[in-house]
Order: C-alpha cells, then structure tokens, then sequence
DNA sequence: ATTATCTATAGATCTATAGATAATGC
DNA sequence: ATTATCTATAGATCTATAGATAATGC
C-alpha cells in the first residue's frame, strides 16, 4: 500500500491515491468529497475538475484493480502445468500488488458498491476473476493435488484474504506476500510435504507485463 | 446469519438484526436510520425511542458480539491441552456464530467503527480477542505443533476468515464452521496429518455456557 | 487560450428533537 | 399512566453546479 516513490504526481493521480486510502479505512460511504479533497490539499469542489463524480473515482479505482487482475487471473487459469503452481502464482502476484500498489485497493470491497447499478461493467469483472480462482481451485482438485472439498469454500478464504487481510499493521511482515501465498496454497494441498516442489516450480515471474 | 426462529420479536430485536444485515451489506455508513426503519416498518423518528442515536445501536451490536468472543477466547488461551484443540474450537465457536446468530455481525468490522472515541471500550475488547487469539497461535508455536511462522501473520489471516469470509452465498454450505475450522487448524499444522486428532480431541461442545 | 483552482450556494440527504396521537397495561 | 408510534422540522451534513479568479502553456 502507498509505495513511497518520490516522483512528483499529478492531482489527479493523488485524488486516486487519497481517495483509496480513505477508503480503506471508512468505506466509500464514509468518506466524503470533502475529506478527500483536504488530503489532496484543495477545495472540495476542485474535486470535480478531475472527476465527474464521486463514483467516478471509485470507478476508475475499480478499473485500475480488476484489468489487472482480471488479466492474470484468466491467463493462468487456461494455462498449463499444475494447478497449485498456478494458484501460487496468482496468489503471490495479489498479494505483491497489495503490499506494492500506489492504491490501496481494499476499500473498494468491503461493502456492496459493486452491486450498485453504475458498476454493473467492475461487478461483471470482478465476478471473471473469481471464475478464473474457482477454476484453478477446481483443476487442482480433479488432479488430486488439492484436497476434495467444496471449491467455493476454498474460494471464499482465498478471496477473504487477499482482499482483507494482509494489513500489515506498522511495520510490514518482510517477504509478506511469499509466506502468505505459500501458507494459503499449503493450506489447499493434499500433500503438503509437496509445498516446497510447488514454490521452485514458481519463476520470479513479472506478471504484471503478460 | 439470521436464523429464522418463529418466535415473536420485539421492535428493539428487531432494530437491531435488521440493522446488523444493512451494515453487512452497505456498511455502518452506508445505511441510514431510515433504511433501518424501513426494513422494520417504522418511521424513521420511532427508532429513537428504542436507541438514544444510531451510535447506540451499533454499540450495542458490538457489545453482543463481543462479550461472548473476549469470554470464549480467553478462556481458551488459558485453558490447557495442545494449542491445535484449543484453536479449532474457538475457531469452529467463532464460525458457528455467524452463520446461526441471528445478528449478521460482519458489518461492524468492515471499516475503522471502532476506532472512533465512543467505542473507545469495543475497541479494548476487540484487542483482547486478538490478544487471546495471538496467544493460541504462540502457544502451538512454542509446543512445536504450528509452523514456525510469525504469529501475527496467522492471526491475520484467521481473523480475515472468522470476521469477513464464510459469506455462505445462496445456500450455505453444510458443516461449513466444522469443515473451515479443520481446513485453518490444519493449515498451520505442522504435521497436517495430526488433523484428525485435532478434531477427535476436540469435545462437542457448548462454549456458549462457558 | 486553456487548465486548474477558488467562493458561493442549490438541493438532497441525514441524524435527532419536539410535541401530538395512538396503543397497551394496570 | 405508560409505552410506542406518528408528523413536522431544525440543523448539520453531503454531492454537485455556476461562475469568478488565478496559473500555465503556447
């Protein structure tokens, strides 16, 4: 979350990034224009130079997380090789962007904004990206690799902890999302003496530019 | 969530399980007194003669969840017996509570309620269970039965699990507090084939009554 | 000339209070 | 008599618009 870079940023870019943080902490609901605009350090109506709306910002926050993730997610769900590979992989990727992103996206999914009629297009995505987590988490269970139980319940944890947890509190946890990624995969396998075969099969990868 | 008793209910029961599900669903902040009213079909003035403010209604929510979750949790982090039997009724108590309460209590740990001065006493209990909960994870660390992984990254993502996931969709899935208990305990497990142990050990309780 | 900010404010909420009216319990 | 509801509304927000002023880019 808000990577410290110290290249100058446009408005623009800081109203997304303010506005996330917010978020993150109040909920879109409790957070107004007016406490975002005082992070950013301009007026509240100034707000509405850059953005149609408050909703546009939450929009284009949505967009930002989910081409991203909606991207990978299906790229490695019709990929080849062992699942729990795959899911490791994504995992780490989540988990990589959550701790790295100038967004702190969390706030976004806390509550039911995505129900909302003006991000019928973010709930269709968001709704591919668990498709593609079901599938992976399903492929890993028809091969054996993972344990035979109800997909969606795996579904439901795994969602549950890269979208909520990993908040790491004052001082980050080094090697955060690894450990983590590892932990929830370990979790899902059969074998998990086979953790450590699944970890090497991972490259460093950058998925970011698949 | 909602269990649906045939007994009848009092406006003030009432307020608050139709409260508990809007804050579930849109937040603390997103739901207006008279979306609670609405829901209990009264106007929106006649909630104040069961609660002194909106405040007073979440409090109350909190207090509820609460008091039962610091008495189970430190009970159980003093309690004695391996760590992994300790952890998996708390975590299996924690689970059986959601999904039978009949307040949907997720709503209240979406965003940073707590850390506002009126809650100021919530706010010392709900770092009580996680103290109680750190404990559990320390303790099975220490006896060799938990990998030996940093504490607080546990207590993380048990907390994201018991607090935000087990969202059982349409149709809830049978034995989920059982099935996801088991898949967390064992998940930090270091010998994951201890697992049924853990459960048989495990006596079927009523912690409730603690 | 265009882009970004500002002040002022409209109009729609939202929480909570005041005081009248209805329902309920001795 | 007490408890629970209602209507009406005050006063504090909140989002967004209008239009003036300042800063920036050719």
């Amino acid at each position: 979350m808000s990577q410290t870079s110290n290249e100058p940023v446009s408005t623009y870019e800081r109203i997304l990034r303010e506005a996330a943080a917010l978020f993150a902490v109040h909920g879109y609901h409790g957070t107004s224009t007016r406490d975002i605009a005082g992070r950013v350090g301009i007026r509240q109506p100034s707000l509405f130079h850059h953005f149609g709306s408050k909703h546009a910002i939450a929009d284009r926050l949505f967009e930002i997380d989910l081409e991203r993730s909606v991207r990978v997610s299906t790229h490695l769900a019709e990929a080849s090789g062992p699942a729990s590979v795959r899911l490791f992989r994504y995992l780490r990727f989540e988990l990589e962007v959550t701790v790295s992103s100038p967004y702190d996206l969390r706030g976004l999914y806390l509550t039911d904004l995505l129900a909302e009629p003006d991000f019928a297009q973010r709930q269709s995505q968001y709704q591919a990206v668990l498709d593609a987590l079901r599938q992976v988490v399903v492929q890993g269970i028809q091969t054996g690799e993972f344990l035979d139980e109800e997909p969606e319940l795996f579904v439901e944890i795994l969602n549950a902890v890269i979208t909520h947890a990993v908040v790491p509190a004052a001082d980050p946890i080094a090697d955060g999302p690894q450990r983590v990624a590892a932990l929830l995969v370990r979790s899902l396998l059969q074998d998990p003496g086979r953790l450590p075969k699944v970890l090497d099969a991972a490259p460093v990868e950058d998925l970011e530019l698949s």
